[in-house]
DNA sequence: TATTTATATCAAATAAAATGTTAATTTGCT
DNA sequence: AGCAAATTAACATTTTATTTGATATAAATA
């Protein structure tokens, strides 16, 4: 399967990439480095201000600090799909025919789209826009939006609504990803975010959590749980093994996919 | 604006018109009725079949009995679409800029989507999956999805998490169509479109009525309303004047769009 | 006002989706 | 099982939609 990722998604991926780097960058300066017309960036320049993700002065833009955490959705897209897509199929084998499954929002999670019509016919709860239209497609999955406040950033739904209505439900697998990870615990950059996570957890008899290699870097501000809270830990294999022994020595049990 | 509806959902719908004169088409009649290959027609009963609108047998296609009372979305969506426009146009001039606005999964009140940029900033919830999508590119207005069970034929989301989504909230307008108009009472066919339709009232501080003149031809089994509880009815211009006649007679208030 | 930046418009290029042909597979029947 | 008809799969072709850049127009800044 080939990438799917347009080349405007694409290139407003690395226009962030380059917002990360400086910090007010002329647009004339974006155009001549990704060799296309002014009119173009404009246009994406546009959309990633929809977004959320950058600010615009005249003849200049940044981006705005909330993606300097990498929370945002056009950072989070379109990195590390094999790997991400290689989680995802793992994760499929602890989903049966029948199970209802509760998914976040996460890019990661998003893959296991590809592989969900392997296991149908299944429920799946999710707040991610981009899961829910892509189920909705699929006649063997029965889908359940979780509702809320819509978030541009994430292309999800959070808030209290949202947290109300994962709770309402038991499910018998949460299938869920993380911002970052630091020893042996999940942190996340949004305190929205957390709380929809937590949430799932609570409701799911088994979570899964996958983790691709990106996410040893960073650090984030509000702790989601520990390793251990988790039934299934899948690690990319394309992590350090200095980080995976690391994980072995505190005692973490985890998969490689 | 020019008709944005594509060759095959087009053909779809003239697939379920015909569905609905005779009881079992073979589908070789379909293919020579609609001058398409059978490859095309077979994949369009399967999209038909996938939304719940016609079950097949070895041979031939028969329309589910739910699309009889030209509720589906296939059934809906494409036909007078001036006048659902028009009348969404005439709904948006009681919409103020800062309003909350609940909106159903009418393909009436989703021409809406047109014009309420006119009016942003505004809060849009709703349980329409078409017009999450599409408010979801408007910059200006904030979205808040009614999540709860998806239902294909709708598409749309209903169901006790969806009605209790909805009375978490109190909003400035609700802007809703309905299935028929019988007398001065409207009615719908399914009762959990019926259980939404209500709860979206309850919490309206001013609750706006669209009716185009295709809704005084068909009977359907659950009463929502009476046009009187509703502090605005818009009528379609294409109405015939003996309908409007009967109502005014009947002391309905009502404006004409 | 002069100059730069931003948006609108439209034609060309590119990408995506729909369609039909042919071949392979499945189904229902005897 | 074996046959005929129906369905699906695979792929080439066409059609449609989207993206892009050139140019024109408008808006902002100094």
């Amino acid at each position: 399967m080939p990438n799917r990722v347009s080349k405007s998604e694409q290139r407003k991926t690395k226009i962030l990439h380059i917002l990360l780097q400086g910090h007010l960058i002329p647009i004339k300066d974006l155009a001549a480095e990704l060799d296309v017309s002014l009119m173009t960036i404009h246009r994406d320049l546009s959309d990633l201000e929809n977004n959320g993700a950058i600010s615009r002065v005249r003849g200049a833009v940044s981006a705005e600090k909330s993606v300097l955490f990498e929370s945002s959705y056009y950072y989070r897209s379109h990195k590390h799909i094999d790997e991400k897509r290689r989680l995802a199929k793992a994760a499929i084998k602890y989903i049966s025919p029948g199970n209802a499954i509760v998914w976040d929002d996460s890019t990661t999670a998003f893959q296991a789209v590809e592989y969900i019509e392997e296991v149908a016919p299944v429920t799946v709860m999710s707040n991610g826009l981009d899961v829910i239209n892509r189920l909705v497609e699929t006649p063997e999955v029965d889908v359940i939006a979780l509702g809320g406040s819509y978030h541009r950033g994430f292309k999800g739904f959070f808030g209290l609504q949202c947290e109300e209505a994962i709770r309402r439900h038991h499910v018998d697998v949460a299938l869920m990803s993380t911002t970052t990870v630091d020893g042996t615990t999940i942190y996340t950059q949004e305190e929205q975010v957390l709380r929809v996570k937590r949430a799932m957890m609570e409701i799911a008899q088994k979570t899964i959590l996958l983790i691709d290699s990106s996410k040893f870097k960073f650090s984030a501000l509000n702790r989601v749980a520990d390793l251990s809270e988790f039934d299934h830990v899948l690690i990319s294999a394309d992590t350090d093994p200095e980080t995976l022994q690391d994980l072995r020595t505190k005692g973490v049990h985890f998969e490689i996919a």
